[in-house]
DNA sequence: TTGACTCCACGATAATCTTCGTAGTAGAGT
DNA sequence: ACTCTACTACGAAGATTATCGTGGAGTCAA
């Protein structure tokens, strides 16, 4: 079947953590992916396997079968994946506000000084393309 | 250290519709709920009820049932909440960088002039307090 | 008291998520 | 050819989610 018009839908928890892994490795045999996602925590071959599998049905992943191996990659880019996150948590719990959202993650952990600096020059640049 | 009991799990996205109503409206009957939440999406009575039930459960909200007409209200506020998922999707999806999280949620939609403006300042409050 | 309403409790269902075991196959090595 | 190993496919159990119907009990008014 060719690939689906739609947008993949939200990743579920543990499809999430896979792809973080395809998206830190690049494109991955489910060999490999195993052996990130058990050195976070304790799951058998054929769980992440499964999970690939159906991720593939959904369109969060794409499979390449010329190997006996296949290799999995995600099927979004990181950026686009994160983008929908955010924007969904932003606007299902946060009603839109992005003070709110930064207000929340700033506060859920110590920020560092350097890490503000990174988010001020985000701003600055950002105010330069919003006229 | 103050025992407290456990924290509340995660709302799902049915509960947080849910939440995001008591929040808005504070403390509201199983029909106050309802007729919000009917205003987004047809939903029967009696599934607004059940998930509040559950909610009750999980302790998610609070239950007052001295009316016959249960009173629910959030068990924590919107802000602690709010934090929760914030943090939670910063460590899963944006490898902990706040950066990435803003920069998710600014590029899901436009930013205004002003809540820029209202973001800068944030930053720069956090700023004083992070010597 | 009897209806008409309003509410909650309970159970049921279908869908989805997560996890894993089993079976079968392709290739590598002996 | 035979065996071992590394894969994939399949199915299935158990938990969770989301949704709703039914039944029974409290309340008020005619």
């Amino acid at each position: 079947m060719p690939a689906k018009p739609t947008d993949p839908p939200r990743p579920t928890d543990a499809e999430l953590e896979i792809l973080t892994v395809l998206w830190s490795r690049g494109a991955s045999t489910v060999r490999a992916v195993h052996e990130a996602i058990v050195r976070r925590k304790p799951t058998q071959y054929t769980t992440v396997l499964k999970v690939l599998q159906i991720m593939a049905e959904k369109g969060l992943v794409r499979r390449d079968e010329e190997q006996r191996a296949h290799i999995y990659s995600a099927s979004r880019p990181a950026e686009w994946t994160r983008r929908q996150l955010a924007g969904d948590l932003l606007r299902r719990a946060f009603g839109g506000s992005a003070r709110s959202l930064l207000l929340g993650a700033l506060s859920s952990r110590r920020a560092s000084r350097q890490e503000l600096a990174e988010l001020r020059q985000l701003l600055e640049e950002y105010e330069k393309g919003t006229p």
